[in-house]
DNA sequence: ACTCATATTGAATGATTATTCAATACAAAA
DNA sequence: TTTTGTATTGAATAATCATTCAATATGAGT
């Protein structure tokens, strides 16, 4: 792999957003990273796959390492718009809003198991792209503090007294973490439920009296 | 008489164990994953890190890819070698074992982040080169199997009738995955100290009578 | 129909890198 | 010392790819 960085205004970055190609090379590069890792991911197999030309590819993105960053971005707040609904949703409590965030976070569409390839591509990359790092991080931060708020919210109508809400919400994330990766190696064994049960289980042990958590 | 250099006995191949070279080109292939990557890992860089000639590490590994390889190998066996031990130390009774499980997870020798970086970047592609998966999976099965014995033998002597064996086990699993993960991202949040206590918390929580888990 | 600006192509370029192998160094045996 | 087998080198090779760009298509305005 080998990419030359190309930094482009944030005015040419919103320009992109409205080509109907921007966004069929962005499916095709997830796709491909998804089926052939992101190491062996070149420009003419994703351009080949969006169907349009390789020259066509560079020239829009101005760079391989601009096209992985646009893709990266695209999955992230993809990912943001599903759970940022959630933390908002005013006609369910606290306790009903934590089991949706778990259902999320197991739907076919979030772990589903090219998904969860493409993240571990970019997250073992991090270390060395800043550029990767401050996209997942940022969006983690919002993630693990508004998780926080809401077992806050939890415990103030469910007595428990032991762990506190920041304890609660930074281990549900990090078995949401292992979990996805543990898709990937026996997506049979880490099935939607059994991931599911064992989050729920977790609450069910902190939270003896509320039954919801099955 | 004309071996080809690809074919090599099972001798040579033990006797390449006790080569110092052998040794000197893992090690060096380790430490150039954890500093720039696994996509940009060249046989250059670590031949040049092990102080030897390009050919001769190709030579020596008949090819990039078998080098990956016995690196893998290398850091499974060291890290199986680490709790293969705990598990089979019949001075400490389970809970101390489970302590001292614990605390090789994220020692500074298994849990520092240049390892760390290395493992993410093999389990990044797991997914396309079975002989990857092959190595991390068997070592994976081991362990568990063995945790949820573990988990058996303290939940005779310390009362808990919630959760199952496999529930304890699988939910340490993934958080330590998940933990691990994190420590990259943001490795002075994702202190020892902290990874260490969450878990313990875990287990205090589980085992309300057992004063260990601090 | 013509002009002009923009979109798209695809072949050429140059850089990188795994792999090969003839040449050489080395050391042990004779 | 000479011979002989093994270890190691490093330069050449061939393959892969990101990137460039001159050429061409497209389509809107006149």
């Amino acid at each position: 792999m080998n990419i030359s960085p190309k930094k482009i205004s944030d005015h040419q970055l919103e320009d992109q957003e409205f080509s109907i190609n921007h966004q069929k090379l962005i499916d095709a590069t997830i796709e491909t990273i998804a089926k052939r890792g992101l190491g062996d991911t070149t420009i003419a197999q994703v351009a080949k796959k969006a169907m349009v030309s390789q020259g066509y590819a560079n020239f829009r993105f101005k760079s391989k390492e601009n096209l992985l960053l646009s893709s990266l971005k695209f999955l992230s707040d993809e990912y943001k718009n599903s759970w940022q609904r959630i933390f908002e949703d005013n006609n369910l409590d606290p306790v009903g809003r934590v089991i949706k965030i778990i259902e999320n976070d197991f739907s076919g569409k979030i772990a589903n198991r090219n998904k969860i390839a493409v993240w571990v591509s970019f997250y073992s990359e991090v270390k060395f792209r800043p550029s990767y790092l401050s996209i997942c991080q940022k969006q983690d931060e919002i993630y693990s503090s508004q998780m926080e708020k809401l077992i806050k919210e939890v415990n103030i109508l469910n007595d428990q007294s032991f762990l506190t809400p920041r304890e609660i919400s930074e281990t549900y994330l990090s078995m949401v973490d292992g979990l996805w990766q543990r898709i990937l190696f026996d997506p049979k064994m880490y099935s939607h439920v059994f991931c599911k049960d064992l989050i729920k289980k977790y609450f069910r042990n902190i939270y003896a009296d509320e039954k919801r958590f099955v």
